[in-house]
DNA sequence: TCGTTGATTCGATGGACATCGAATCAGATC
DNA sequence: GATCTGATTCGATGTCCATCGAATCAACGA
């Protein structure tokens, strides 16, 4: 396995059901449900809130520093860096000794989207 | 305790920090990491991500529907309901015999803020 | 090659949560 | 008041997860 794994990278589920009228307030399907409840379960932490913060505000952020900065030991860190990598919501990249985290975009607009009012309404 | 139970209605905040220029990625305070988590953690649950959507499709929902559309029982039904009345992101109204959910827009425009990636970045 | 340092994995543990059946509460109707 | 129906709460249970120490892996420098 390489610095970058293979992560989900689905295209964005919505919460507002992109067809047509539902008969009364169908929802979402039920796997969409489950990707994005996976989703915001990877940030569903303290921890993992504050990791995210960070990248949001610095494109990227050394591995070494995160545990510094959440408060964590370096195994509990590791684990939430696991948790948001297998949900696809950063990226990891290896650089010598050293292992830096950025931020996926994508998906986290996908989050903001899909909480986002329907726009009609 | 009446229909609509008193909430949070914490303002918004964000996980991109508003003040000014971190040192080095600060990231966002504790209690602010910890308000958001807890926004996604109402969210952790396919079934609570079902409700959600169903009510960002229908301006209002009665409990008595949730229960079929999630297909879960009616006891479960309402752990989930309390669990989001919690987060604040619905609220409740009992009219005569039913009670009718709607969605707090203001806290799920918070959340999607919250990911929002910096403007400047 | 060896020791050092950073990152990850492993195993264990305590706490939180999803789920349901049964019981209880709240209105409405008779 | 009695009864019916919908909503919530209670108690129990099985599972998942956050946390850490110890062990292991990965890269670098002496």
């Amino acid at each position: 396995m390489t610095a970058t794994t293979t992560e989900p990278q689905a295209g964005a589920p919505s919460l507002t059901v992109s067809g047509c009228c539902a008969p009364a307030a169908s929802g979402v399907a039920d796997d969409s449900a489950q990707a994005l409840a996976a989703m915001f379960k990877a940030l569903a932490d303290p921890a993992r809130v504050k990791i995210v913060s960070m990248l949001l505000n610095a494109d990227e952020v050394c591995a070494c520093d995160v545990s510094a900065l959440i408060g964590k030991s370096a195994a509990t860190t590791s684990h939430h860096l696991k948790l948001l990598r297998a949900a696809g919501l950063v990226r990891s990249e290896r650089r010598g000794t050293w292992v830096y985290y950025t931020v996926v975009p994508e998906r986290l607009q996908a989050i903001a989207a899909a909480v986002q009012p329907v726009p009609g309404r």
